[in-house]
DNA sequence: TCACTTAAGCAACGCTGTTGCCAAAGTGCA
DNA sequence: TGCACTTTGGCAACAGCGTTGCTTAAGTGA
């Protein structure tokens, strides 16, 4: 009940604390969790939480699942999610093709599909092949979809703004538009915020995280406190122009000096370790600022040649470390699922589901 | 209700939406809030509002003050935080001096003293210089005594780290040492972070802001969606060696073209307008990753020569803008008062009080 | 004067998590 | 095998939250 500028009535106070357990649930996945653990990890009395497990059994949310072994006393019973009782699809719109995905509650695919698709072949023709493969793949037990697309864009508003290359989409109320057609509700972000969402949500092994995507350009999308962060116009995350070298080589934003510039300058020359170096010192950056866990890296570029990339970004964070006499910050890999912008984009419409 | 890990009851509800009408009342001011004002603005019941406002009045934190015109009806009765129900004290310890200051409900200061210290003199000296400034001014409606120095420290275990200069501080368990002596609740936070969240509170006029502090170095402040940032090990704000200039000159810190050194070597030289431009590549960088509202500036060096330092930054935030078809982000001086830091640390103590 | 409007509290209510208690289901020792 | 003990978890009663329904207070305007 941190931070929130409504005020709460009774309703609200029950949907957030069965969100809680819900999450609990997820996290806990197969194996389940005793509900006096879940008293015990949400702070709530043990009956507050048989009531509240109740009632996810009796909607069909969640189910028992065997016991644990007795520790001299009755067994404790374990619970455990239902995943197949709600999914959500999952949308990503890439420049040349669109991926859909059908999800469960706990994030498992169930189906996935990728035709090819010209983001810039206009509105109604991209609202068209969008409706077909929802079609395609809704269920009467989906709550929504999720609609992940390349930034920058207006999350609050869905509507995206002047993306690369395709500027007509600027202003285009894309969520609004697409909710009337699909008679669904409709969640719209960025592609990277949508991967680091999904990566969130699939435990990423920090509460707060920033995942660097090098692929045709340079982002990035952040967890911090273990929800995305957004920013005031929900514009958070633009990593590729940060300045890094004062009066440095132009960018094409007309900028100078800007990562993703002197990181793609130094892909193109095939200096792989040029670039990770440039990408570490970004990295560094960020964790300077926002004293975050852990760094994770995706996105073409990196999966293509992992090694090097992991291994000079984090040669900067420890050298960085070293000298502050600070824990050093982990760099991965981010694990990679088979569409994890895809599924990110499902989670949009899941993470409220747990209270993310 | 947002990002809580907790579950919440009856207690916690109560006490959330007291502290978000509070809220509500100090920020009024004087002028005072109606009943039905705050029915609309928490999205509760006027009932509730009614129920609420009562307990706050009779526990003397709140008090009937006039009445609003009529508008066809019964007119509004006003109500008004009653500023001395309660009190604070802040602390500013700095390399050379002790700033203490007492301050109200309402963050109206009471009484400021300011005595020399030398924070190299050993703990034992200087926790007897402030049990002695402390005992000076409190009062027994003071809730509680915030602390604020230079980082890098851990606020949520309240122990300093190795404060540049004064390496001796690192792992003393500065909060808790100073509540046993003071036998009062106490708060430990950076320098940059108290002077961020008392210009928060001031109202800064932002949801999310920078506050950029430019003194015998330069630190960072961050307010992201109303609240302090203080990341995963309350680490976060390190502004100074974010590295701006890759393979540039060598820091005191180790690094190479960190913004502080850039900086501080342009000021050195008498190159405000290069410092300032400097600065704004540091802040334009900021404000692209994390969509912030605001840019505040403040410190001796910018205060010393306000206006080159402002329209610097300004320009490079406007040129920013300007390639991104975005709307521009505001420059200021941070509005100052007499003791940012000290009234900042005060107001470590209050915010809880005000659900912040 | 009187109809109307707006504000705000009283009383009853539904629902929340909590407390007190008890039955169920194990362990372990005699 | 029996019995004391431990641990789990639900039933029932309860205090207390915001909400709903309604009444009273306090204005405006014809």
């Amino acid at each position: 009940m941190v931070n929130s500028n409504t005020g709460v009535n009774l309703p609200a106070l029950r949907s957030h604390n069965a969100a809680l357990v819900l999450n609990l649930l997820r996290t806990a996945g197969e194996d389940g969790v005793s509900r006096l653990d879940l008293a015990e990890r949400t702070g709530l009395t043990p009956q507050a939480v048989s009531k509240i497990t109740g009632r996810l059994r009796a909607e069909g949310l969640a189910v028992d699942a065997g016991r644990r072994a007795s520790t001299g006393g009755k067994p404790r019973t374990v619970l455990r999610l239902l995943p197949g009782a709600a999914h959500a699809v999952g949308l990503h719109l890439d420049r040349d093709e669109l991926t859909a995905v059908l999800v469960d509650l706990s994030g498992t695919v169930i189906e996935a599909n990728v035709v090819p698709l010209d983001l810039g072949a206009g509105a109604e023709v991209v609202m068209e092949v969008v409706t077909g493969e929802v079609a395609a793949l809704a269920t009467d037990t989906v709550l929504g979809v999720g609609v992940a697309m390349p930034g920058p864009l207006d999350h609050a508003a869905g509507v995206p703004h002047r993306v690369t290359r395709f500027p007509e989409w600027d202003g285009f109320p894309l969520r609004d538009a697409l909710a009337a057609r699909l008679r669904l509700p409709v969640v719209l972000d960025k592609d990277t915020n949508a991967a680091a969402l999904g990566l969130a949500l699939r435990g990423a092994g920090a509460d707060s995280f920033a995942y660097l995507h090098l692929g045709t350009g340079l982002g990035a999308g952040l967890v911090l406190g273990g929800a995305l962060y957004r920013g005031a116009r929900t514009g958070a995350g633009e990593f590729g122009h940060q300045t890094i070298q004062l009066d440095g080589p132009v960018c094409g934003c007309g900028g100078r000096g800007c990562l993703e510039a002197l990181c793609l300058a130094a892909v193109a020359r095939g200096d792989l370790a040029g670039a990770a170096r440039v990408l570490g010192a970004g990295a560094a950056n960020l964790v300077s600022l926002l004293d975050i866990d852990r760094v994770l890296l995706g996105g073409r570029i990196v999966t293509g040649a992992a090694e090097p990339f992991v291994r000079g970004v984090r040669a900067v964070l420890e050298e960085r470390a070293r000298r502050g006499g600070e824990p050093v910050v982990p760099v991965a890999l981010a694990q990679d699922s088979a569409h994890p912008v895809a599924e990110g984009a499902a989670q949009l419409v899941l993470a409220p589901v747990f209270g993310r």
